[in-house]
DNA sequence: CACGATTTAATTTTGCGCGATATAAAAAAA
DNA sequence: TTTTTTTATATCGCGCAAAATTAAATCGTG
């Protein structure tokens, strides 16, 4: 048996889990303020750049099935950030469309990219662990284009 | 407003989010051949390197605290992969145990490394994720580490 | 038109993450 | 020794993720 292998630093499995959970955790006190979570505002980024998507559109630009954006957005709609227009074309589909309120926040959300920056210049677990898996991302695409190359 | 500092790709939220789910994907098969999650094949790889440790220990080294840990340890137990053993010492502290069958998967987890790659290889959106992601994080790095010295 | 196949959305269920809080043991302070 | 603080773990509640199931609408073919 490959103990080296099975090291939990030499697979890509926990440093990309610790540090999505890590960056999650460097925005939500941004998020917070704006009565965010995470995913909400992922889902609000996609739609200042493009209003009225289907929530099918929706889940090809997030990489996300109905099953988790169905409940976000009926959420998101009790917060008056947002609201469901069912297409006259297709009854299946349901249009997303801002309303003044998620349009407005737009706004507070700007300096979030710039203070983000600094929050994790002062989170030295974070900045190790960013740094780790940059390494391991590194060696693994090496790995990956590699072994895409010898295949063809 | 900064609308380019917005744009989904340029934040580093969405690629590390989304590469970590894909990532997560990509493994599923294979855990669940084995009737594991994501998290208990973490912490299995934790247990494998060093045994007996304290819930305490299993969350310093996943970046987890018991909130998480104490329900996943329960199911963990009932599974029969462990034993939780409250030290004489200090009767605040639990200890983690593998059964025989914890530490007999070992052997059934060893190829999964390997196994892994030849899935990604396979996944052209997850390998361009990662592509990406690794991009993102190579930018990034050169941001943070500037900042980091410009204080100095 | 009929009817089964396909597509799309919603619902249900299970298992995390994590903030807030609770509880009990151990250590430190008074 | 008593009180206070710290430490280790557990519990609760909310919000995702994602598989499986259900329901509704549309399409394809005869």
């Amino acid at each position: 048996m490959d103990d080296q292998q099975l090291r939990l630093n030499n697979q890509i499995c926990f440093p990309i889990y610790s540090v999505s959970r890590l960056i999650t955790k460097a925005y939500k006190p941004y998020l917070e303020e704006m009565g965010l979570t995470y995913p909400q505002y992922l889902l609000l980024l996609v739609l200042w750049e493009r209003d009225e998507l289907s929530i099918n559109q929706i889940g090809e630009k997030l990489l996300l099935n109905t099953n988790t954006l169905s409940p976000l957005i009926k959420r998101m709609e009790k917060m008056n950030l947002l609201q469901r227009k069912r297409s006259k074309k297709d009854e299946r589909s349901v249009f997303i469309q801002l309303t003044d309120k998620g349009k407005a926040l737009k706004n507070t959300a700007a300096p979030i990219p710039e203070k983000l920056l600094n929050t994790l210049l002062t989170e030295d677990v974070t900045v190790t662990e960013i740094m780790l898996l940059k390494d391991t991302l590194n060696k693994w695409s090496d790995i990956l284009l590699e072994k895409q190359h010898s295949k063809d």
